[in-house]
RNA sequence: CGGGGUGUGGCGCAGUUGGCUAGCGCGCGCGCUUCGGGAGCGCGAGGGCGCGGGUUCGAGUCCCGCCACCCCGACCA
């Protein structure tokens, strides 16, 4: 490829929008281009980088038994409906209806279309276990994107999918892949990646990981110990809080608390502080109002709320909904509301609390002394509602967790039977009696892996690739050739024998200056760069530059030109060997 | 969906209280000089100012409505 005829223009100024530094590193380097809000199209270089990472998706998920199959974008509505989730999944599905009026959705995950696929052609226990796979487009309608293409809305997905008579064999699966897919983000040259326990959210299920990557750009929440291998998503994240409870109980007293809701207003109001608070944080789920309560210096989180109410459809309460319990916004509490209408939800650190400053539900009034046990009846359930902290300890070693922000490049699910037992997926058992399989599912986000490559492997200059995912292996320089025809013969001459050799090649032998060339060259981020230029024909060599992440010290600088393409495979291999199946 | 912000050549921006042929830098084309880390000079092409209505002798500039995009939050396999 001759670098002037390479679709995608570099620029020295990225656009305003751009927030993380990936993101601007490809729009300088002409790699994206928004075509909309959360929509991109894919320029030749991120297409090739985009590529070569579904190559190296595509061997590890081969490796451990997948077969590649293709599913539609498009399915009708029955589907969905068929699995419940036509009706469960908001409006980040988008549903349209086609000319005949026939309702339809984008396909913005796959289960219901692959059960769909497989109940059809599956019919016996011989054909147990399997794992089927797709890289295919997704549409996402997310409320909000963010960060170029580390959340967007259309997008290219790998979602894998596998079958089991029983859950010892989804276990093992589920394991192998767990493996294939460190090894692919091993692969692709991500460094700071690990896997962590999560939600499964709107997926169901009950064991599932994530893959991350420790970034300052991520959107999620990280728990990491300190000492110990656990590791969590701050959604499903515990911790062995230790609550101290020498106090003598008070006995509950009314207090005036003329205008003060907060809890910092409250407590500074009473001179006490948010450990003897508790916090009520007011919700709707559904059409029922609920209030969670944890201690005033915890905060709820909202993931764990749901899990709770075993729904997703909750949002806040507006101040007007407070009255339909006999309350008050700014001064709810646990005594004396309408349980018939509110549902309580109380957190362990609510329970283990002595003497909390409640809401009286009642404008203007607190009420102090509250205690757990000896207020509320005997029985009542808790729950862990509240955000994991810097510094809380450990759940299984007591050391103190640590938290980190990731991106989330890909998860893991056991499903069980959802989807299988909704759609009626049925096949003939042994002894033939009818049984219904057990699943899983695997997703990876193909641009998101690329755009977070770029996020932890750049600096000032451009994207710094690995090998492994580069959009070419080598860049030819060539200084001059505008001045000296000798010079650009060599220079023709070095880059039609590197691709006659089979190396992704561009050549640059543009009448600029060699800053300029050089500019351009890291942003392209190829990891070797050859240079051509009188300065070096006068040697008899060309000159090799490196754009790697901890470049081996013992690499040449330069290569005699007469034996010059051996001596970059040579080096090419050597560069590869890290990111090589293993 | 709530809050905040921005829309002026491909990109980054400037356009005083409305006023004359809408500017600047980068990039682009041509020429000359340069040529190892985003060169210099000269000439030139390219926009009618997000869209739709108003007000006015006159509107990027004022008014009304809408749209798009960005940020924070809500939300999110």
């Amino acid at each position: 490829m001759l670098i002037e005829h390479l679709v995608g223009k570099r620029i020295a100024d990225a656009p305003k929008d751009a927030q993380t530094p990936g993101h601007r590193l490809l729009l300088r380097g002409g790699y994206i281009r928004q075509v909309g809000q959360g929509i991109y199209t894919l320029l030749p270089l991120a297409h090739r980088v985009c590529q070569r990472v579904e190559a190296i998706i595509r061997e590890e998920m081969n490796r451990v038994g997948g077969q590649e199959l293709l599913m539609p974008v498009v399915s009708p509505a029955e589907l969905w409906e068929e699995s419940g989730r036509y009706q469960t999944v908001g409006s980040e599905m988008l549903r349209f209806t086609d000319r005949n009026d026939h309702p339809c959705v984008l396909n913005m995950t796959h289960e219901e279309v692959i059960v769909d696929a497989v109940r059809a052609n599956i019919d016996s226990y011989r054909q147990f276990p399997f794992l089927v796979y797709q890289i295919q487009t997704k549409f996402r309608d997310e409320p909000r994107s963010r960060g170029g293409l580390i959340r967007v809305r259309e997008f290219t997905m790998k979602d894998g999918y596998s079958f089991h008579r029983t859950d010892e064999c989804l276990d093992k699966t589920y394991h192998e892949v767990h493996k294939a897919y460190t090894r692919i983000f091993k692969r692709v040259g991500l460094r700071r990646f690990i896997d962590i326990e999560s939600d499964t959210g709107m997926m169901g299920g009950s064991v599932a990981h994530e893959f991350m990557l420790v970034s300052d750009v991520g959107e999620d929440t990280l728990v990491l110990c300190s000492a110990c291998d656990y590791r969590a998503n701050r959604e499903v994240a515990r911790s062995k809080r230790v609550y101290e409870s020498s106090e003598a109980m008070q006995p509950l007293t009314n207090v005036e608390t003329p205008g003060q809701k907060t809890i910092d207003e409250v407590t500074t109001f009473l001179k006490s502080d948010a450990r003897h608070a508790c916090k009520a944080v007011a919700f709707m789920a559904g059409e029922k109002p609920v209030v969670a309560f944890v201690r005033g210096d915890f905060d709820v989180n909202l993931a764990k709320l749901k899990r709770a109410l075993r729904t997703g459809d909750v949002r806040p309460m507006e101040d007007s909904e407070f009255a339909s319990f006999g309350s008050v916004a700014g001064f709810v509490g646990p005594l004396g509301v309408d349980t018939a209408k509110v549902t309580l939800l109380f957190d362990e650190s609510v329970a283990q609390s002595p003497n909390l400053i409640i809401g009286a539900n009642a404008v203007d009034l607190h009420t102090t002394g509250f205690n757990f046990t000896r207020d509320l009846p005997a029985g009542t359930p808790v729950h862990d509602l509240t955000d994991v902290n810097e510094g809380d300890p450990c759940p299984c070693c007591g050391k103190p967790l640590s938290l980190e922000r990731g991106i989330e490049i890909g998860n893991i699910f056991q499903l069980g039977k959802k989807y299988t037992a909704a759609m009626r997926f049925e096949y003939s058992e042994e002894d033939g009696s009818l049984a219904i399989p057990t699943m899983g599912c695997y997703g990876i986000g193909v641009g998101r892996t690329m755009a977070s490559v770029v996020e932890e492997s750049n600096d000032k200059y451009g994207p710094i690739w690995p090998i492994s995912i580069a959009p070419f292996q080598v860049q030819v320089c060539c200084l001059g050739a505008s001045k000296d025809p000798s010079i650009a013969d060599v220079g023709r001459k070095v880059y039609d024998d590197l691709r006659a050799a089979g190396i992704e090649t561009l050549f640059d032998a543009r009448a600029v200056g060699a800053g300029f060339m050089f500019a351009d060259a890291d942003l392209i981020g190829a990891p070797l760069r050859v240079i051509v230029s009188p300065r070096n024909q006068k040697k008899g060599v060309a000159e090799l530059k490196y754009r790697v992440v901890e470049p081996p010290a013992d690499l040449p600088a330069e290569a005699p030109l007469d034996n010059l393409i051996p001596a970059l495979q040579e080096i090419l291999a050597r560069l590869a060997a890290p990111f090589a199946a293993s």
